[in-house]
DNA sequence: TCCCGAAAAATTGGATACAATCTAGGTGAT
DNA sequence: ATCACCTAGATTGTATCCAATTTTTCGGGA
Protein backbone atom coordinates (compact mmCIF):
# COMPACT_ATOMS: atom_id res chain seq x y z
CA UNK A 1 0.00 0.00 0.00
CA UNK A 2 2.90 2.27 -0.33
CA UNK A 3 3.96 1.85 -4.04
CA UNK A 4 4.31 5.67 -5.04
CA UNK A 5 4.08 4.90 -8.97
CA UNK A 6 6.92 2.74 -10.71
CA UNK A 7 9.31 -0.13 -10.04
CA UNK A 8 9.52 0.46 -6.44
CA UNK A 9 12.70 -0.60 -5.63
CA UNK A 10 13.47 0.39 -2.07
CA UNK A 11 14.63 3.83 -1.77
CA UNK A 12 17.70 2.70 -0.90
CA UNK A 13 18.70 1.51 -4.15
CA UNK A 14 17.11 4.94 -5.49
CA UNK A 15 19.21 6.47 -3.55
CA UNK A 16 22.48 4.65 -4.48
CA UNK A 17 21.39 4.86 -7.89
CA UNK A 18 20.84 8.79 -8.07
CA UNK A 19 24.43 9.14 -6.27
CA UNK A 20 26.27 6.83 -8.00
CA UNK A 21 25.17 8.84 -11.16
CA UNK A 22 26.04 12.08 -9.66
CA UNK A 23 29.48 10.89 -9.02
CA UNK A 24 30.19 9.62 -12.29
CA UNK A 25 28.84 12.78 -14.25
CA UNK A 26 30.79 14.74 -12.10
CA UNK A 27 28.16 16.13 -10.18
CA UNK A 28 29.71 15.26 -6.80
CA UNK A 29 33.12 15.75 -7.33
CA UNK A 30 35.80 13.61 -5.18
CA UNK A 31 36.22 14.79 -1.89
CA UNK A 32 32.77 16.08 -1.25
CA UNK A 33 31.44 15.77 1.81
CA UNK A 34 27.93 13.72 2.36
CA UNK A 35 26.88 14.04 6.01
CA UNK A 36 23.82 11.65 6.28
CA UNK A 37 21.09 14.00 7.48
CA UNK A 38 21.88 16.15 4.42
CA UNK A 39 21.54 13.23 2.19
CA UNK A 40 18.66 12.32 4.68
CA UNK A 41 16.71 15.52 3.79
CA UNK A 42 17.50 15.70 0.28
CA UNK A 43 16.19 12.60 -0.66
CA UNK A 44 13.56 12.61 1.59
CA UNK A 45 14.28 9.88 4.25
CA UNK A 46 15.44 9.27 7.67
CA UNK A 47 19.18 9.11 8.20
CA UNK A 48 18.79 5.78 8.64
CA UNK A 49 18.23 4.71 5.05
CA UNK A 50 21.06 7.33 3.87
CA UNK A 51 23.46 5.55 5.83
CA UNK A 52 22.89 2.47 4.33
CA UNK A 53 23.14 4.28 1.14
CA UNK A 54 26.62 5.28 2.51
CA UNK A 55 27.58 2.08 3.33
CA UNK A 56 26.49 0.21 0.29
CA UNK A 57 28.61 2.81 -2.22
CA UNK A 58 31.49 2.64 0.42
CA UNK A 59 31.55 -1.55 -0.08
CA UNK A 60 31.55 -0.25 -4.00
CA UNK A 61 34.59 1.90 -3.43
CA UNK A 62 32.54 5.26 -5.06
CA UNK A 63 33.00 6.85 -1.43
CA UNK A 64 35.68 6.79 1.11
CA UNK A 65 34.15 6.54 4.85
CA UNK A 66 36.44 7.71 7.87
CA UNK A 67 35.31 6.57 10.76
CA UNK A 68 33.23 9.22 12.73
CA UNK A 69 34.49 11.55 10.06
CA UNK A 70 31.90 11.37 8.09
CA UNK A 71 31.43 10.01 4.07
CA UNK A 72 33.25 11.83 0.94
CA UNK A 73 33.21 11.10 -2.53
CA UNK A 74 36.30 8.82 -3.51
CA UNK A 75 39.73 10.03 -4.35
CA UNK A 76 41.31 7.19 -6.34
CA UNK A 77 44.90 7.08 -6.44
CA UNK A 78 46.94 6.86 -9.44
CA UNK A 79 47.59 3.41 -9.13
CA UNK A 80 44.40 2.09 -7.90
CA UNK A 81 42.99 3.76 -11.45
CA UNK A 82 46.10 1.67 -13.30
CA UNK A 83 44.77 -1.55 -11.17
CA UNK A 84 41.05 -0.94 -12.14
CA UNK A 85 41.83 -0.76 -15.02
CA UNK A 86 43.98 -3.86 -15.20
CA UNK A 87 40.90 -5.67 -13.64
CA UNK A 88 38.88 -4.19 -15.71
CA UNK A 89 40.66 -5.78 -18.97
CA UNK A 90 40.65 -9.18 -17.68
CA UNK A 91 37.25 -8.70 -16.49
CA UNK A 92 35.69 -7.50 -19.86
CA UNK A 93 37.91 -10.16 -21.68
CA UNK A 94 35.97 -13.24 -19.92
CA UNK A 95 32.40 -11.10 -21.14
CA UNK A 96 33.93 -11.14 -24.81
CA UNK A 97 35.16 -14.54 -24.47
CA UNK A 98 31.41 -15.60 -22.69
CA UNK A 99 29.67 -13.62 -25.72
CA UNK A 100 31.71 -14.55 -28.88
CA UNK A 101 29.50 -16.61 -30.92
CA UNK A 102 26.53 -16.73 -28.60
CA UNK A 103 24.75 -13.31 -29.66
CA UNK A 104 21.64 -13.24 -31.75
CA UNK A 105 21.30 -11.25 -34.52
CA UNK A 106 18.59 -9.16 -32.20
CA UNK A 107 21.40 -8.80 -29.69
CA UNK A 108 23.75 -7.30 -32.49
CA UNK A 109 21.16 -5.23 -33.30
CA UNK A 110 20.43 -3.75 -30.31
CA UNK A 111 24.24 -2.84 -29.93
CA UNK A 112 24.95 -1.10 -32.97
CA UNK A 113 21.57 0.53 -32.08
CA UNK A 114 23.11 1.91 -29.27
CA UNK A 115 26.22 2.84 -30.97
CA UNK A 116 23.84 4.98 -33.15
CA UNK A 117 23.23 6.46 -30.19
CA UNK A 118 26.70 6.85 -28.64
CA UNK A 119 27.78 8.44 -32.47
CA UNK A 120 24.49 10.80 -32.18
CA UNK A 121 25.70 12.02 -28.47
CA UNK A 122 29.43 13.22 -29.95
CA UNK A 123 29.36 15.81 -30.25
CA UNK A 124 26.98 17.18 -27.90
CA UNK A 125 26.48 16.36 -24.65
CA UNK A 126 29.77 15.78 -22.81
CA UNK A 127 28.19 13.62 -19.83
CA UNK A 128 25.27 11.89 -22.02
CA UNK A 129 28.65 10.58 -24.28
CA UNK A 130 30.83 9.36 -21.28
CA UNK A 131 27.75 7.94 -20.10
CA UNK A 132 26.91 6.09 -23.22
CA UNK A 133 30.42 4.66 -24.06
CA UNK A 134 29.86 2.66 -20.24
CA UNK A 135 27.08 1.12 -20.79
CA UNK A 136 28.21 -0.23 -24.22
CA UNK A 137 30.47 -2.07 -21.51
CA UNK A 138 27.48 -3.19 -19.41
CA UNK A 139 25.29 -3.84 -21.78
CA UNK A 140 27.57 -6.33 -23.09
CA UNK A 141 28.22 -7.64 -19.79
CA UNK A 142 24.31 -8.21 -18.95
CA UNK A 143 24.19 -9.80 -22.60
CA UNK A 144 26.67 -12.79 -20.77
CA UNK A 145 23.50 -13.53 -19.01
CA UNK A 146 25.38 -13.74 -15.58
CA UNK A 147 24.37 -11.54 -12.78
CA UNK A 148 27.26 -12.31 -10.93
CA UNK A 149 29.35 -11.30 -13.79
CA UNK A 150 27.23 -8.26 -14.29
CA UNK A 151 27.47 -7.05 -10.75
CA UNK A 152 31.50 -6.90 -11.01
CA UNK A 153 31.63 -5.26 -14.57
CA UNK A 154 29.42 -2.69 -13.73
CA UNK A 155 31.29 -2.31 -9.92
CA UNK A 156 34.35 -1.77 -11.78
CA UNK A 157 33.69 0.40 -14.76
CA UNK A 158 31.57 2.52 -12.24
CA UNK A 159 35.11 2.96 -10.39
CA UNK A 160 37.25 3.49 -13.62
CA UNK A 161 34.15 6.27 -14.45
CA UNK A 162 35.68 7.78 -11.65
CA UNK A 163 39.14 7.97 -11.87
CA UNK A 164 38.63 9.19 -15.24
CA UNK A 165 36.89 12.31 -13.59
CA UNK A 166 39.89 12.63 -11.89
CA UNK A 167 42.69 11.89 -14.53
CA UNK A 168 41.40 12.07 -17.80
CA UNK A 169 41.60 15.29 -19.90
CA UNK A 170 38.66 16.28 -21.74
CA UNK A 171 37.16 13.13 -23.50
CA UNK A 172 37.86 12.06 -26.43
CA UNK A 173 35.43 9.54 -27.43
CA UNK A 174 34.82 9.41 -30.94
CA UNK A 175 37.91 6.97 -31.62
CA UNK A 176 36.29 4.73 -29.37
CA UNK A 177 33.13 4.38 -31.02
CA UNK A 178 35.25 2.90 -33.73
CA UNK A 179 36.71 0.83 -31.65
CA UNK A 180 33.71 -0.51 -30.41
CA UNK A 181 32.30 -1.28 -34.13
CA UNK A 182 35.11 -3.04 -34.40
CA UNK A 183 34.08 -5.17 -31.24
CA UNK A 184 31.03 -6.13 -32.36
CA UNK A 185 32.08 -7.07 -35.80
CA UNK A 186 34.25 -8.86 -34.36
CA UNK A 187 32.04 -10.80 -31.72
CA UNK A 188 29.69 -11.13 -34.61
CA UNK A 189 31.67 -12.92 -37.00
CA UNK A 190 32.45 -15.35 -34.25
CA UNK A 191 36.19 -14.42 -34.09
CA UNK A 192 37.27 -14.86 -30.38
CA UNK A 193 41.02 -14.00 -30.60
CA UNK A 194 40.31 -10.79 -32.57
CA UNK A 195 37.43 -9.61 -30.18
CA UNK A 196 39.56 -10.73 -27.01
CA UNK A 197 42.45 -8.38 -28.57
CA UNK A 198 40.25 -5.61 -29.80
CA UNK A 199 38.43 -5.36 -26.13
CA UNK A 200 42.00 -5.57 -24.65
CA UNK A 201 43.19 -2.72 -26.82
CA UNK A 202 40.21 -0.79 -26.60
CA UNK A 203 40.78 -0.45 -22.83
CA UNK A 204 44.10 -0.27 -22.81
CA UNK A 205 43.72 2.75 -25.51
CA UNK A 206 40.90 4.44 -22.67
CA UNK A 207 43.49 3.95 -19.93
CA UNK A 208 46.61 5.38 -21.56
CA UNK A 209 44.24 7.92 -23.12
CA UNK A 210 43.15 8.88 -19.65
CA UNK A 211 46.03 7.88 -16.98
CA UNK A 212 48.90 9.47 -18.62
CA UNK A 213 52.19 7.60 -16.84
CA UNK A 214 53.74 8.90 -14.10
CA UNK A 215 57.17 8.68 -15.15
CA UNK A 216 55.53 11.14 -18.16
CA UNK A 217 54.38 13.94 -16.51
CA UNK A 218 56.60 16.39 -14.95
CA UNK A 219 54.50 17.41 -11.49
CA UNK A 220 53.08 13.66 -10.94
CA UNK A 221 50.73 14.50 -7.66
CA UNK A 222 50.27 18.60 -7.51
CA UNK A 223 47.90 19.82 -9.52
CA UNK A 224 46.16 17.10 -10.56
CA UNK A 225 46.19 14.78 -7.77
CA UNK A 226 45.65 17.63 -5.04
CA UNK A 227 43.05 19.29 -6.99
CA UNK A 228 39.58 17.65 -5.78
CA UNK A 229 40.97 18.02 -2.09
CA UNK A 230 38.88 21.36 -1.44
CA UNK A 231 39.19 20.77 2.18
CA UNK A 232 42.72 21.01 3.27
CA UNK A 233 43.95 19.00 6.20
CA UNK A 234 41.92 15.92 4.20
CA UNK A 235 42.96 13.13 6.59
CA UNK B 1 38.45 4.62 26.34
CA UNK B 2 36.88 1.83 25.10
CA UNK B 3 39.07 -0.44 23.42
CA UNK B 4 38.79 -3.93 24.71
CA UNK B 5 42.68 -5.10 24.31
CA UNK B 6 44.19 -5.03 21.01
CA UNK B 7 43.44 -3.75 17.11
CA UNK B 8 40.21 -2.25 17.90
CA UNK B 9 38.80 -2.87 14.03
CA UNK B 10 35.59 -1.97 14.60
CA UNK B 11 32.61 -4.57 15.60
CA UNK B 12 30.77 -4.78 12.87
CA UNK B 13 33.94 -6.05 10.95
CA UNK B 14 34.57 -8.71 13.47
CA UNK B 15 31.26 -9.56 13.01
CA UNK B 16 31.59 -10.04 9.46
CA UNK B 17 35.00 -11.72 10.10
CA UNK B 18 33.36 -14.51 11.91
CA UNK B 19 30.39 -15.18 10.27
CA UNK B 20 32.34 -15.45 6.84
CA UNK B 21 34.87 -17.93 8.43
CA UNK B 22 31.47 -19.65 10.20
CA UNK B 23 30.06 -20.06 6.80
CA UNK B 24 33.32 -20.96 4.39
CA UNK B 25 33.75 -23.81 7.46
CA UNK B 26 30.25 -24.88 6.89
CA UNK B 27 29.34 -24.40 10.51
CA UNK B 28 26.28 -22.20 8.73
CA UNK B 29 25.13 -23.97 6.02
CA UNK B 30 23.63 -22.49 3.15
CA UNK B 31 20.11 -21.82 4.14
CA UNK B 32 20.69 -21.07 7.14
CA UNK B 33 18.63 -17.86 8.66
CA UNK B 34 20.60 -15.30 10.52
CA UNK B 35 18.09 -13.48 12.74
CA UNK B 36 19.30 -9.68 13.18
CA UNK B 37 18.55 -10.12 17.35
CA UNK B 38 19.67 -13.39 17.39
CA UNK B 39 23.05 -12.13 16.11
CA UNK B 40 23.10 -9.49 18.16
CA UNK B 41 22.70 -10.89 21.42
CA UNK B 42 25.33 -13.68 20.34
CA UNK B 43 28.01 -11.06 19.40
CA UNK B 44 26.76 -8.79 22.56
CA UNK B 45 26.02 -5.95 20.16
CA UNK B 46 22.95 -4.19 19.47
CA UNK B 47 20.53 -5.00 16.63
CA UNK B 48 21.65 -2.05 14.54
CA UNK B 49 25.49 -3.90 14.27
CA UNK B 50 23.89 -6.97 13.55
CA UNK B 51 21.89 -5.11 10.68
CA UNK B 52 24.68 -3.37 9.15
CA UNK B 53 27.12 -6.70 9.36
CA UNK B 54 24.04 -8.73 7.80
CA UNK B 55 23.94 -6.06 4.70
CA UNK B 56 28.02 -5.89 4.38
CA UNK B 57 27.79 -9.59 4.06
CA UNK B 58 24.76 -9.14 1.37
CA UNK B 59 26.83 -6.96 -0.56
CA UNK B 60 29.76 -9.42 -0.91
CA UNK B 61 27.47 -12.54 -2.19
CA UNK B 62 27.20 -14.38 1.20
CA UNK B 63 24.30 -13.45 2.62
CA UNK B 64 20.54 -13.41 0.65
CA UNK B 65 18.28 -10.65 2.01
CA UNK B 66 15.01 -10.77 1.14
CA UNK B 67 12.78 -7.93 2.09
CA UNK B 68 10.57 -8.27 5.12
CA UNK B 69 11.65 -11.87 5.45
CA UNK B 70 15.29 -11.39 7.01
CA UNK B 71 18.77 -13.08 5.68
CA UNK B 72 19.83 -16.55 5.07
CA UNK B 73 23.34 -17.68 4.17
CA UNK B 74 23.45 -17.81 0.84
CA UNK B 75 22.93 -21.03 -2.14
CA UNK B 76 24.89 -19.97 -5.28
CA UNK B 77 23.14 -21.83 -8.10
CA UNK B 78 25.60 -24.07 -10.35
CA UNK B 79 25.65 -21.48 -12.87
CA UNK B 80 26.53 -18.75 -10.27
CA UNK B 81 28.87 -21.17 -9.09
CA UNK B 82 30.38 -21.94 -13.29
CA UNK B 83 30.98 -18.09 -13.14
CA UNK B 84 32.91 -16.94 -9.91
CA UNK B 85 35.22 -19.45 -10.73
CA UNK B 86 35.77 -18.24 -14.23
CA UNK B 87 35.87 -14.75 -12.32
CA UNK B 88 38.26 -16.50 -10.14
CA UNK B 89 40.51 -17.69 -12.98
CA UNK B 90 40.58 -13.84 -14.70
CA UNK B 91 41.53 -12.26 -11.69
CA UNK B 92 44.14 -14.79 -10.35
CA UNK B 93 45.79 -15.15 -13.73
CA UNK B 94 46.01 -10.85 -13.68
CA UNK B 95 47.01 -11.56 -9.71
CA UNK B 96 50.48 -13.94 -11.57
CA UNK B 97 51.25 -11.66 -14.34
CA UNK B 98 51.81 -8.69 -11.63
CA UNK B 99 53.70 -11.08 -9.33
CA UNK B 100 55.80 -12.80 -11.75
CA UNK B 101 59.71 -11.61 -11.67
CA UNK B 102 58.61 -8.81 -8.50
CA UNK B 103 58.32 -11.64 -6.22
CA UNK B 104 61.25 -11.09 -3.55
CA UNK B 105 63.27 -13.95 -1.98
CA UNK B 106 61.86 -13.65 1.48
CA UNK B 107 57.98 -13.41 0.17
CA UNK B 108 58.93 -16.36 -2.00
CA UNK B 109 60.32 -17.72 1.25
CA UNK B 110 56.93 -16.89 2.89
CA UNK B 111 55.36 -18.50 0.20
CA UNK B 112 57.14 -21.93 0.66
CA UNK B 113 56.55 -21.96 4.74
CA UNK B 114 52.81 -21.51 4.13
CA UNK B 115 52.88 -24.78 1.48
CA UNK B 116 54.61 -26.32 4.30
CA UNK B 117 51.67 -25.53 6.79
CA UNK B 118 49.31 -26.68 3.62
CA UNK B 119 51.05 -29.98 3.98
CA UNK B 120 51.19 -30.50 7.67
CA UNK B 121 46.92 -29.80 7.62
CA UNK B 122 46.60 -32.11 4.87
CA UNK B 123 45.89 -35.02 6.50
CA UNK B 124 44.50 -33.87 9.76
CA UNK B 125 41.36 -31.31 9.58
CA UNK B 126 40.03 -30.57 6.54
CA UNK B 127 38.67 -27.92 7.53
CA UNK B 128 41.90 -26.15 8.33
CA UNK B 129 43.08 -27.89 5.04
CA UNK B 130 40.36 -25.90 2.96
CA UNK B 131 41.16 -22.47 5.02
CA UNK B 132 44.71 -22.82 4.15
CA UNK B 133 44.29 -23.51 0.26
CA UNK B 134 42.18 -20.52 -0.11
CA UNK B 135 44.85 -18.45 1.64
CA UNK B 136 47.31 -19.32 -0.77
CA UNK B 137 45.91 -17.78 -3.45
CA UNK B 138 44.58 -14.71 -1.07
CA UNK B 139 48.10 -14.22 0.25
CA UNK B 140 49.47 -14.24 -3.29
CA UNK B 141 46.72 -11.56 -3.68
CA UNK B 142 48.14 -9.71 -0.93
CA UNK B 143 51.67 -9.56 -2.56
CA UNK B 144 50.67 -7.47 -5.47
CA UNK B 145 50.34 -4.85 -3.13
CA UNK B 146 47.12 -3.70 -4.79
CA UNK B 147 44.68 -3.19 -2.33
CA UNK B 148 41.68 -3.31 -4.96
CA UNK B 149 43.22 -6.30 -6.39
CA UNK B 150 43.34 -8.09 -3.26
CA UNK B 151 39.77 -7.00 -2.50
CA UNK B 152 38.15 -8.32 -5.44
CA UNK B 153 40.23 -11.35 -5.13
CA UNK B 154 39.31 -11.89 -1.41
CA UNK B 155 35.61 -11.61 -2.23
CA UNK B 156 35.19 -14.32 -5.32
CA UNK B 157 38.12 -16.61 -3.34
CA UNK B 158 35.09 -16.65 -0.63
CA UNK B 159 32.15 -17.10 -2.89
CA UNK B 160 34.01 -19.97 -4.60
CA UNK B 161 34.75 -21.58 -1.42
CA UNK B 162 31.07 -21.41 -0.61
CA UNK B 163 30.19 -22.91 -3.39
CA UNK B 164 32.54 -25.78 -2.69
CA UNK B 165 30.47 -26.17 0.45
CA UNK B 166 27.15 -26.84 -1.62
CA UNK B 167 28.99 -28.63 -4.97
CA UNK B 168 32.05 -30.88 -3.73
CA UNK B 169 32.65 -34.10 -3.13
CA UNK B 170 35.07 -34.85 0.04
CA UNK B 171 38.01 -32.53 -0.67
CA UNK B 172 40.94 -34.23 -2.26
CA UNK B 173 43.96 -31.41 -1.64
CA UNK B 174 46.73 -33.21 -2.12
CA UNK B 175 47.57 -32.80 -5.55
CA UNK B 176 46.32 -28.93 -4.70
CA UNK B 177 49.63 -28.65 -2.90
CA UNK B 178 51.73 -30.16 -5.82
CA UNK B 179 49.96 -26.92 -8.13
CA UNK B 180 51.03 -24.91 -5.28
CA UNK B 181 54.37 -25.64 -5.70
CA UNK B 182 54.59 -25.48 -9.52
CA UNK B 183 52.84 -22.28 -9.35
CA UNK B 184 55.82 -21.05 -7.07
CA UNK B 185 58.58 -22.42 -8.87
CA UNK B 186 57.25 -20.80 -12.30
CA UNK B 187 56.37 -17.48 -10.08
CA UNK B 188 60.00 -17.92 -8.56
CA UNK B 189 61.94 -18.45 -12.50
CA UNK B 190 60.17 -15.37 -13.64
CA UNK B 191 58.05 -18.25 -16.30
CA UNK B 192 55.26 -15.63 -17.12
CA UNK B 193 53.60 -18.11 -19.55
CA UNK B 194 53.85 -21.00 -17.25
CA UNK B 195 52.91 -19.49 -14.49
CA UNK B 196 49.53 -18.07 -15.78
CA UNK B 197 49.03 -20.88 -17.88
CA UNK B 198 49.33 -23.47 -14.29
CA UNK B 199 47.22 -21.11 -12.54
CA UNK B 200 44.79 -21.36 -14.98
CA UNK B 201 44.50 -25.42 -14.79
CA UNK B 202 45.15 -25.29 -11.24
CA UNK B 203 41.96 -23.27 -10.70
CA UNK B 204 40.00 -25.34 -13.80
CA UNK B 205 41.32 -28.20 -11.69
CA UNK B 206 39.68 -27.24 -8.48
CA UNK B 207 36.42 -26.44 -10.40
CA UNK B 208 36.10 -29.23 -12.16
CA UNK B 209 36.80 -31.49 -9.34
CA UNK B 210 33.90 -29.96 -7.65
CA UNK B 211 31.16 -28.69 -10.46
CA UNK B 212 30.24 -31.93 -12.02
CA UNK B 213 29.35 -30.40 -15.05
CA UNK B 214 25.80 -30.48 -15.05
CA UNK B 215 25.51 -32.61 -18.19
CA UNK B 216 27.44 -35.10 -16.69
CA UNK B 217 25.48 -36.32 -13.79
CA UNK B 218 22.12 -37.50 -14.09
CA UNK B 219 20.10 -36.21 -11.49
CA UNK B 220 21.02 -32.20 -11.43
CA UNK B 221 19.46 -30.99 -8.42
CA UNK B 222 18.18 -33.05 -6.45
CA UNK B 223 20.07 -34.49 -3.54
CA UNK B 224 22.95 -32.22 -3.83
CA UNK B 225 21.01 -28.73 -4.72
CA UNK B 226 18.18 -29.46 -2.32
CA UNK B 227 20.00 -30.80 0.84
CA UNK B 228 20.84 -27.36 2.25
CA UNK B 229 17.05 -26.14 2.42
CA UNK B 230 16.59 -27.63 5.66
CA UNK B 231 13.15 -25.93 5.92
CA UNK B 232 10.65 -26.94 3.13
CA UNK B 233 9.00 -23.69 1.40
CA UNK B 234 12.34 -21.90 1.09
CA UNK B 235 10.28 -19.34 -0.85
C1' DT C 1 -8.51 -36.28 10.59
C1' DC C 2 -7.51 -32.64 7.66
C1' DC C 3 -7.86 -28.08 6.05
C1' DC C 4 -8.82 -23.28 6.29
C1' DG C 5 -9.03 -18.73 8.61
C1' DA C 6 -8.02 -15.51 12.24
C1' DA C 7 -5.51 -13.89 16.16
C1' DA C 8 -1.05 -13.84 18.47
C1' DA C 9 3.86 -13.99 18.45
C1' DA C 10 8.02 -13.08 16.30
C1' DT C 11 10.85 -10.58 13.13
C1' DT C 12 12.09 -6.97 10.12
C1' DG C 13 11.98 -1.86 8.39
C1' DG C 14 12.71 2.61 9.72
C1' DA C 15 12.79 6.87 12.64
C1' DT C 16 13.93 9.02 16.65
C1' DA C 17 16.76 9.81 20.76
C1' DC C 18 20.85 9.84 23.27
C1' DA C 19 25.95 9.29 23.78
C1' DA C 20 30.47 9.98 21.83
C1' DT C 21 33.46 12.22 18.81
C1' DC C 22 35.03 15.68 15.88
C1' DT C 23 35.14 20.70 14.28
C1' DA C 24 35.12 25.38 14.93
C1' DG C 25 35.10 29.61 17.24
C1' DG C 26 36.55 32.35 20.94
C1' DT C 27 38.98 33.71 25.17
C1' DG C 28 43.04 34.54 27.65
C1' DA C 29 47.91 34.42 28.39
C1' DT C 30 52.44 35.31 26.68
C1' DA D 1 49.54 39.61 17.35
C1' DT D 2 49.97 34.70 17.96
C1' DC D 3 49.30 30.46 20.00
C1' DA D 4 47.29 27.26 23.30
C1' DC D 5 43.32 25.71 25.38
C1' DC D 6 38.63 25.32 26.21
C1' DT D 7 33.83 25.55 25.37
C1' DA D 8 29.82 25.29 21.95
C1' DG D 9 27.99 23.43 17.77
C1' DA D 10 27.70 20.00 14.44
C1' DT D 11 28.07 15.22 12.92
C1' DT D 12 28.51 10.45 13.52
C1' DG D 13 27.74 5.85 16.23
C1' DT D 14 24.52 3.00 18.52
C1' DA D 15 20.45 1.69 21.09
C1' DT D 16 15.74 1.80 21.67
C1' DC D 17 11.12 2.33 20.12
C1' DC D 18 7.07 1.93 17.02
C1' DA D 19 4.91 0.43 12.70
C1' DA D 20 4.47 -3.11 9.25
C1' DT D 21 4.97 -7.57 7.56
C1' DT D 22 5.57 -12.32 8.11
C1' DT D 23 5.22 -16.63 10.58
C1' DT D 24 3.16 -19.49 13.83
C1' DT D 25 -0.51 -21.13 16.61
C1' DC D 26 -5.02 -22.21 17.70
C1' DG D 27 -9.83 -23.10 16.94
C1' DG D 28 -13.77 -24.35 14.08
C1' DG D 29 -15.92 -26.66 10.33
C1' DA D 30 -16.17 -30.07 6.68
Amino acid sequence: MRHTTSTETDRISQICNALRQAIIEQALKPGTKLPEDTLGETFGVGRTIARQAIAQLTSEGLVEHRRNKGAVVATPSWEEARDLFDLRISLEKLVVSRLVGHLSSEQIASLRRHIADERAAAGNDEAISVRLATEFHTILAEMTGSPVIQRYVQEICRRCGLTLTLYARPHSSDCAISEHIEIIDALEQGNAAAASKLMHRHLEDVANRALISPATRRAPELSDVLAPYVRINAD
